[in-house]
RNA sequence: GGGCCCGUGGCUUAGACUGGUUAUAGCGUCCGGCUGAUAACCGGGAGGUCCUGAGUUCAAAUCUCAGCGGGCCCA
């Protein structure tokens, strides 16, 4: 009977599959939430997909992420809900609707229908559903895709509606202008990936102008611009308050412009009058450049703004708040009235220059400028200027009524709840989040687009008053048509529904926006769980904040953003603890994906081809989650031969032993202090590697964990426990020994079944129920490592028996000796003796010697030198290290040595400076002599004695004839117990041999008798240069 | 234009916070060995301006500054 069933050798692809079906037939999903106390619950957020575009290789990755973090968090017996969530509205959506229906703007839209548009885009948005599923499934993300939320369903818009009102009613929302990249052409606005589309090398006019003081005679502000055709719509001039400027004159002009750029914009003849700060000038007024706008309220003077640079023009710039967002900002500040004198088709309204496209008035304009001596200077520049991508006309910036959020006015407690969130890493936080919230706007809320969340504002036909709506209920109380709370609250249909102004009994309308998604997204601790409407009461025990989020770096001022933003005001805090941010996965040339490169990889490929386990593990392995993961396929094939055959051909080999002896180490225990040293060595390297896991998993130190759990199994377990552990496993009796190395085994093989679950669930779910029978290992519990059983010190000796080892093994190289042939002795420093005398045996075994012998007096072979212990004695001697470290290369290094380990003190000579030094100043190393067979490394060496005597040879010949013997069975197809009966002839040497290791050669090789003959065999061997035939037969 | 991250043999990388004189490991490559668990394994060789330059220091891959190159985000 087998107690342990071999792994499947099915393709991978369909390996996996079986394991995906088995977890849908236990329901997996849910017993790994219902098994586990909802008291103690461990909150994630999933970040929301759009499902109209195809799953890659990069969400693989993400995914990889929160799927083994929850499946941590579930070992450790904390409750972990997986809902899904998906983002639905936007303008992405809107373009690929609109490329469908070969519509080319806001026009075509309008014709189209809205009504008909959005309901495409609710189409269009779970096009891809199913892919995504299928990926769900076959890269075993652990979520809930049956109850999702979703963005566009009434609920959750109805919460969305309800944090919106509250912003409203708290006086936090409010009208304005947002500066929008715009194509006059089309007549419509770019959103910012489409600008990056469309960047342009071009040469545009820059002037300097001057600006006249007021009440002053002759004296000017130089101010530069690269837009002219802007300088109608200036109401004030920008300086930098921590530049210096100077107030200078040059001939009978009185210029002020930064100090630094001075000698260039003035030449070299100028006169010093004055110098002062940028903050200094504030509020100095001036008189208006282009008298052809009447500007309402003050304008005209200096305002203060970080951004202006003194690289190039004057330091000082020209702001024109309708046509920047650097000036629109500054006018905000500055409560400037915003002038624009230009229409949506991009020409100028009123001025001498009517009808003109602005950017072919610059000519125009620049001449009036210089016919009215005010033109200080022009150039032609070169620089990278917007286009628009379908119709190559120049971009305008442009002030387009808009509406925001006072996200100014939550500032401190923002920065304040980013102090608290745990960044992993930690320099997104403080540094890029940080610094963007250091600079903070208002959140412009509003989009003049058709497919999201409608804006709940209300405005009065006739009295211009405004509401807002906070939930269904409200708008079907208020509403003048008759509607119920099933309505749908899309447009077209919500913007059909009408208010009664409380102020003047007019009629409202609905403005006509609908919001940014990124409220969407940020709203969704609150609206998934569609609160405040249902689920109040156990909101905050149970729902809120979440423990965890993970997202890409790209996420910064996106929803990592929109998160804290709308969460801060909602509730005060943050709505997450703990973020893990991951970086993009970019092709193995480090170059970003891309369809159009053709550079992409498709994750369902490589998931027939090599598992998803294998693409886990790989991706988590091959660079930490906040760096760029280069994805190169050959990382895939490695980690696949070296970890997971690895791991299973341990299990295999268990297994099979277990099964033939009919073993189960479930029957027996053998007590730890019991155990041979190996063991109790593999469990010490095995709990430190429990330890070490745990501590990395809590801080997302991911890749130090696979990379620690992958070197233990492939060095530690594979390589040097099991294999050292072969004879073990197959001696006849089962003895202590015996019991030993089956339990250690599978108490190992378990355990690392269970910590690596997060990372490979099908694998680690297949071992794990081969060893134990149960149901999963992803509800079982993460193990604890356990501290007793960890020897630091058998770990140090075991480590430098495997040092010694190899060095032996490297000298053996050196003198041609083959390890089969036994030798007579190795000599190992003396000072070891104690520490791995009980480790001797191995030793002989692994080097195949016959002596190990420790050589306390080490000159006849070794020479000494000294050197400075660096760290201990740069901070005492400082310049005088150099100095001191060749007086050491001049005393007599042995001596000194002996001296300061007997306690003295020696005196050195430093530069005539007589210096006393203890025996922490120095370093002893030690060389090999010239003439010895010495192979060394870190003052570690092993010396072999290569005489081989007449004996030695003799075993030689007899090991090489066991040798033989075993490939030649293999080669036959005998079964491991098969008896034999072996035929041999020979030379005299090997005769001799044979004869004398007859009863070791049988016991190696199950053979019932050696007979020597005479005969020509067919098959002959090359003993060590002894030719030799040898022929099997099976008993 | 601004912010952030990165740059270590042909490739992937450790080390950097806390400076210490022989820079880590794997892959690949070449040579040799071993094998009745392994499409394995073991040993060795070749292969490095630690992106460049300057500075701090007795000492810099590591700290500072400047530059170059790549990436991301924002303009």
């Amino acid at each position: 009977m087998k107690r342990f069933n071999e792994l499947s050798n099915e393709p991978i692809k369909d390996r996996e599959h079986a394991i995906s079906e088995y977890w849908k037939e236990i329901d997996l999903l849910h017993k790994s939430v219902e098994t586990r106390d909802p008291k103690k619950p461990y909150i994630f957020y999933e970040g929301p997909p759009t499902a109209n575009g195809k799953p890659g290789i990069h969400h693989v990755m993400a995914r990889t992420l929160k799927d083994l973090t929850c499946r941590y968090k579930t070992m450790q017996g904390y409750q972990v809900k997986r809902k899904a969530g998906w983002d639905t509205h936007g303008l992405p959506v809107e373009i690929e609707v609109e490329k469908k229906l070969n519509l080319k703007n806001k026009q075509d839209i309008e014709a189209y229908g809205i009504e008909a548009f959005n309901e495409q885009c609710r189409e269009s948005v779970f096009q891809y559903e199913k892919q995504w599923r299928d990926m769900t499934e076959r890269m075993a993300f652990l979520i809930d895709m049956d109850d999702p939320y979703i963005t566009l369903e009434n609920d959750y818009i109805e919460s969305v509606w309800w944090i919106l009102d509250k912003f409203y009613k708290e006086g936090l929302i409010y009208e304005g202008h947002k500066i929008l990249p715009y194509c006059a052409r089309c007549g419509t606005g770019l959103a910012s990936h489409e600008v990056a589309l469309g960047y342009e090398e071009i040469k545009t006019e820059t002037v300097m102008v001057k600006f006249k003081l007021k009440d002053k005679e002759n004296e000017y502000f130089l101010a530069w611009t690269t837009t002219p055709w802007t300088l109608i719509s200036n109401v004030c001039v920008t300086v930098n308050p921590d530049v210096t400027y100077i107030r200078a004159k040059k001939e009978d002009e009185i210029f002020y412009v930064a100090e630094s750029l001075a000698k260039e914009v003035l030449g070299e003849e100028y006169e010093i009058l004055e110098t002062m700060n940028g903050s200094d000038m504030e509020y100095m007024e001036y008189e208006q450049l282009l008298p052809f706008i009447e500007v309402p309220g003050k304008a005209f003077y200096v305002t203060l703004g970080d951004y202006v640079t003194t690289e190039d023009g004057t330091g000082i710039v020209h702001s024109a708040p309708a046509f920047g967002e650097d000036d629109y900002n500054t006018g905000l500040k500055y409560k400037l009235p915003v002038v624009n004198p230009v229409s949506e088709q991009g020409t100028f309204m009123g001025t001498p220059w009517e009808g003109m496209f602005v950017m072919d008035a610059d000519k125009d304009i620049i001449q009036w400028l210089r016919d009215k001596d005010v033109l200080y200077r022009k150039e032609k520049m070169l620089h990278n200027y917007p286009h628009c991508w379908r119709c190559k006309t120049p971009l305008l910036y442009y002030a387009k009524p808009s509406w925001y959020i006072e996200m100014t006015k939550l500032k401190d407690q923002l920065i304040k709840n980013n102090n608290e969130i745990n960044w992993f890493p930690e320099f997104v936080g403080e540094k890029r989040f940080g610094n963007w919230l250091e600079n903070l706007n208002d959140w412009a809320i509003s989009r003049s687009r058709y497919w999201g969340t409608p804006f709940p504002i209300w405005r009065c036909d006739d009295c211009g008053h405004i509401d807002s709506i906070g939930s269904r209920k409200e708008l079907v109380d208020r509403a003048i048509e008759d509607i119920n709370e099933e309505i749908e609250l899309h447009r077209p249909y919500v913007d059909n529904v009408h208010l009664t102004c409380p102020d003047c009994g007019g009629v409202m309308t609905r403005e006509k926006d609908v919001i940014d998604v990124w409220f969407d997204s940020g709203a969704m601790p609150f609206a998934q769980h569609h609160y405040p409407f249902e689920n109040k009461e156990n909101f905050f025990e149970e729902l809120y904040p979440a423990d965890f989020i993970c997202e890409g770096i790209d996420q910064t001022r996106g929803w990592f953003y929109s998160l804290l933003a709308i969460s801060t005001f909602v509730t005060g805090t943050s709505s997450f603890k703990n973020v893990l941010v991951n970086d993009l996965v970019l092709d193995k040339e480090g170059k970003k994906m891309s369809k159009t490169k053709g550079n992409t990889v498709d994750p369902f490929a490589l998931f027939d081809r090599y598992g998803a386990d294998v693409l886990r593990w790989y991706v988590i392995h091959v660079s930490p989650p906040w760096t760029p993961t280069k994805f190169d396929e050959e990382g895939l094939k490695e980690v696949e031969s070296k970890f997971f055959r690895s791991i299973r051909n341990v299990y295999n080999f268990f297994s099979m032993y277990a099964n033939t002896d009919d073993i189960d180490p479930r029957e027996f225990h053998v007590d730890y202090n019991d155990r041979p040293e190996i063991d109790r060595w593999i469990l010490s390297k095995f709990n430190i590697l429990l330890k070490s896991t745990q501590e990395n998993m809590d801080i997302f130190e991911l890749t130090r964990v696979v990379r620690d759990i992958q070197e233990f199994v492939i060095e530690d377990l594979s390589n040097w426990y099991i294999r050292r552990s072969r004879r073990r496993f197959w001696s006849t009796e089962l003895d202590d020994d015996k019991k030993a190395v089956y339990s250690t085994t599978y108490e190992i093989l378990v355990d690392l079944c269970k910590i690596i679950a997060p990372f490979v669930p099908f694998i680690a779910e297949e071992l794990y129920r081969n060893l134990t029978g149960k149901e999963s290992v992803h509800i079982d519990y993460y193990p604890d490592p356990n501290l007793e059983l960890i020897d630091y010190e058998l770990v140090e000796k075991m480590d430098l028996v495997r040092e010694l080892v190899a060095l032996g093994r490297a000298s053996r190289e050196n003198v041609k000796i083959k390890v089969r042939q036994p030798i007579a002795e190795v000599v190992i420093d003396g000072k070891y003796k104690e520490k791995i005398s009980d480790l001797v045996a191995l030793i002989k075994e692994e080097l195949n010697v016959k002596e190990v012998v420790f050589e306390d007096d080490l000159t006849q072979f070794m020479n000494y030198s000294l050197k400075p212990n660096f760290k201990v004695v740069g901070s005492i001697l400082g310049s005088k290290v150099k100095s001191f470290a060749k007086a050491l290369q001049q005393i007599d290094a042995r001596k000194t040595v002996e001296a300061l380990e007997n306690g003295e003190t020696v005196e050195v000579d430093l530069d005539g400076e007589k210096t006393e030094i203890t025996s922490d100043y120095v370093l002893t190393s030690i060389s090999s002599k010239e003439g010895f067979n010495v192979v060394m490394e870190n003052n570690l060496f092993v010396i072999l004695d290569t005489q081989l005597t007449e004996e030695l040879l003799n075993e030689g010949y007899a090991r090489e004839f066991v040798s033989k013997v075993q490939q030649m069975r293999k080669a036959n197809g005998y079964e491991i117990l098969d008896n034999i009966t072996i035929k041999y002839n020979g030379s005299e040497k090997i005769k001799k041999a044979v004869l004398e290791y007859k009863d070791f050669i049988k016991s190696e090789t199950l053979a019932t008798e050696i007979i020597f003959t005479d005969e020509k065999m067919s098959e002959t061997q090359d003993l060590n240069g002894e030719e030799t035939g040898i022929e099997l037969s099976k008993n």
